[in-house]
DNA sequence: TATGAATGAGCATTCATTCAT
DNA sequence: TATGAATGAATGCTCATTCAT
């Protein structure tokens, strides 16, 4: 009896989860099956292989990324408030599923360079310096800006390493009262 | 034809490399009995699991470590000449094994909280900041050299993100132009 | 080539036969699967351990026993006949399997108390019991039938031992005649 | 560094208890080795395989219960009182080792036909037939002496196993309720 | 659209045994 | 007399995947 039509985002919402939970290699089919309510070959049926769920996960959390993440860019407030905003937005993220970190930071460590995953995780690089470029932008030069940003996401992807490693906040909190007062000053020198 | 003596140090070392390549889960007690030259049960004659071969791995890595990279930080040589050795050094490690990232890191991040390493992954830290941080408390008052550590750290992390993620190590190199560059200015606030 | 849609009463059904002949301990999922004609994998998605097909097993074949053994105990015949009918079906099994004794027996010494099967094995009993005793009430009071029933369980298994020791059938021949004729006696005393 | 002179006695009086509790099967010679507190292959330095072992615990537990159980059939008091002796030192063993039943018995049922222990086993039959017929025959004359040793052993077998099924010694008080007051009885007709 | 049966390769681990020392 | 290194086969079980239905 077929039935139920679920609907391949709520596979990926669900896989998600788990991806993020425990990491590509030690996440099996059969749990994501189970999260998402269906059989093994039920979750086949919509991608064919346990790659393409991470691939498409990874373009779904991406997307989501874009819409409810980096849309805080935007708006009204001052650079320095969206830009918290951002952050801040991002920390729940990395606190979800029993702390597990940025989703796509522990991908790139684990599948890195031969991993077939490399097309999405390099477009949630591009999106997240697009907008945090664009928004320093308002108040720095161009090439500033950019600068500004790559320090920015090196930060806190080494910040969640600690987070991981002492699963304390604190050391989230650290990065944005870093980053903040970082607005205020000059630029240090060591640029590309 | 049994016997040959192969000693427990050059299992590690062979699994060093392993792990560090292709991280926890994905490495096979196989491939780590090919790696040293053994058959799974040899490995297993030596450390009673795949969980022990990872913990006496990275108490092992952690050693070379101090031994052979931290130990940079102390000698000849200005504060900034020492601590470019550090990072020099621990970047050749960083690009081994197929530009693997740091094997510390990527545990970190791909065994988090739960999992059974978490005493030698925090030992790892712990020495790395002790080392750096007498280095720059030579320079600093104490206080501040603990906190610049913790940047660089922080720094040092996300960069090899970085460049797992491109393959690229300009990304390390900008790390060391940043950091050098930043003893010689005030430290910007934002601190604990 | 997958699908054949091999019953799980199929799987029961070889299971019986090589645990019976082999014992718990010295059958592997291998013996199995070869006796079915499935790969290890196919009876494990079926059951879902070792363990799990064993207590399937015996639960199938106490089934089988009730309905194939004991119900010999009712219907016509004289209470001597119908006992003798029970006991000679009893031997057909012991039989079986190149001379495997009886598998509750066997199971219950080889896996005894703490093992994860007791719940069926003390089934196999009361059911026993159960049918045995309905039928010497017949002839007996209930008090004395439940003693008769009693002796009589613990001769066979005894006897078991015997035909196994020496591969002779005798020893459950002789069973039976001294079964039979004590029914012609008063019991003995020595009861609980 | 050899040292210690453990004697092949030691070794089989701990193998002993290791294969009473859990079977041949169930026991490995890791766990004879820790319980002689030998390595594996100091185990097999003094018998030449796993079933060399068995063999030689079975001899030598044949031996002790001659000498310690079935020696208790001569010497002073009634027939009866040594009988109720034997019986009773029987149950010391049969409790003994976590409930493991009766060490022949169990083996007897466990390798039964093809085993290589045939030739041990038998002799343990033998020697107990001989013995408690001997001390019948004190009474009864010879042929009948014999039937009544037959049948005391197939019950004492069969209540082993209640006693391993229920764990309650009740069973083995029974039994020789009733072993004692059949020797007051004329023996029932069902002999060979 | 989804299931359930099945597969074959692979998993970590344990087995009895060998043998140089 | 005993050890410790090592082996190769086997253990119970999980894996991603296939496919008829």
């Amino acid at each position: 009896m077929p039935i139920s039509k679920t609907t391949p985002e709520a596979i990926l919402r669900a896989a998600w989860i788990v991806f993020h939970r425990q990491g590509y290699h030690h996440t099996s089919l059969q749990q994501l099956a189970d999260a998402a309510g269906l059989g093994k070959a039920g979750i086949l049926h919509h991608f064919k292989s346990k790659a393409g769920v991470m691939r498409a996960t990874l373009a779904f959390a991406a997307d989501w990324y874009q819409r409810k993440v980096l849309a805080k860019a935007q708006g009204p407030g001052t650079v320095a408030e969206r830009l918290e905003a951002v952050l801040r937005k991002q920390f729940d993220l990395v606190q979800l599923n029993e702390d597990g970190g940025c989703f796509f930071g522990n991908t790139i460590l684990e599948t890195g360079v031969e991993g077939p995953f490399t097309e999405e995780l390099k477009r949630f690089h591009v999106d997240w310096t697009a907008a945090i470029t664009a928004l320093l932008a308002e108040e720095f030069p161009e090439e500033e800006a950019r600068e500004r940003t790559y320090r920015i996401f090196a930060d806190y992807q080494g910040s969640v390493v600690l987070f991981k490693l002492y699963h304390d906040t604190s050391h989230l909190e650290r990065l944005i009262k870093r980053v903040l007062s970082s607005l205020a000053a000059p630029l240090s020198p060591g640029a590309k």
